[in-house]
DNA sequence: TACCAGGAACGGG
DNA sequence: CCCGTTCATGGT
């Protein structure tokens, strides 16, 4: 097993980044979902940056990482967890508000995450009218039932299933997983993704362009689209718009609402300053589901 | 029991 | 293009 120690560099928060809703791919190893943690509580996710499968362990004491995995993990946990973002700096961005100044200070230290392309699109098509909790099941059912099993620390893990093996899966056996009717969407996008059209192909068009293209898979309308593009493929920039954001937009920018989901991400994400602003959303988003 | 959850596909106007 | 309806499922 390799090993290795972070030190971190400005505000981070591990428990916050991962079970803040934007990925469901990481799981707490005592099991529990939600709840308070200490420095020994520990984070698992599952890789495949070098092809093969492999499983990722991280804990966080102060202002230290650290990470325990079957590969060397350092460059995958610093990009999956944002730890390369300039909190202070991409604030700075972001225009002042009274919302937003309020969401920034109340979780410090959350970052967004880089889920891996595939299992972030699949990921996000199950959270179609779902609660955050169910989503997680549901990921952690897809790798038990579909991924590949990874020894590690004396336990058996599953790395999260590759196109092929969910293009392989029957709609009956994904609705057995609870996914509902987003079964087929599930299965008809891995089978997309598995005949060669990939989701990061979309790195490096134009974000309105990459959104469009990106809705092209079964189960993905523009909404989804934006959480692959933020909480994927790097693109902070992108600016969901899901039942609590359109809320915030009808009371804090009214403004904002052009009537349609392009032109209101649009002036909403002008509003927020441009580069950053799905950083500002998270917060916003998080904040207010938070009881803030 | 009725309602809701980080929506999307579909059909009709 | 815009709108209403339908779609599973489990928790409250």
């Amino acid at each position: 097993m390799e090993h290795g120690h972070i030190q971190l560099d400005g505000p981070f928060d591990l428990r916050l980044t991962v079970e803040s809703g934007q990925s469901y791919l990481w799981w707490r190893e005592d099991g529990a979902t939600y709840g308070s943690t200490d420095e020994t509580t520990r984070y698992l996710t599952t890789t495949r940056a070098t092809g093969e499968p492999a499983v990722v362990r991280v804990r966080q004491d102060g202002d230290s990482l650290y990470w325990e995995s079957t590969i060397d993990a350092e460059p995958v946990v610093r990009r999956r967890l944002g730890l390369d973002d300039d909190l202070q700096a991409i604030r700075e961005t972001v225009p002042a508000g009274e919302l937003v100044e309020e969401a920034f200070d109340a979780h410090p230290g959350m970052r967004i995450v880089r889920d891996p392309p595939f299992a972030g699109l699949v990921s996000f098509i199950c959270s179609a009218q779902m609660r955050v909790a169910r989503i997680h099941g549901m990921q952690q059912r897809l790798r038990e039932s579909f991924g590949t099993p990874v020894s590690f620390d004396g336990e058996t893990h599953h790395a999260y299933p590759t196109p092929d093996q969910l293009a392989g899966a029957s709609e009956a056996a994904l609705r057995e997983l609870s996914l509902g009717y987003r079964a087929p969407y599930v299965r008809d996008t891995a089978e997309m993704v598995a005949d060669g059209t990939r989701p990061e192909e979309v790195r490096g068009r134009p974000y309105e362009q990459a959104r469009e293209t990106l809705t092209r898979y079964v189960g993905v309308g523009q909404k989804v689209a934006d959480c692959v593009l933020l909480f994927s493929l790097g693109y902070l920039q992108a600016v969901p718009l899901d039942t609590w954001i359109r809320q915030t937009i009808e009371e804090y920018y009214p403004d904002c609402d052009r009537g349609n989901y392009a032109d209101t991400s649009r002036a909403l994400r002008e509003r927020l300053g441009g580069e950053y602003a799905g950083y500002a959303q998270t917060y916003i988003f998080y904040h207010l589901r938070t009881g803030g």
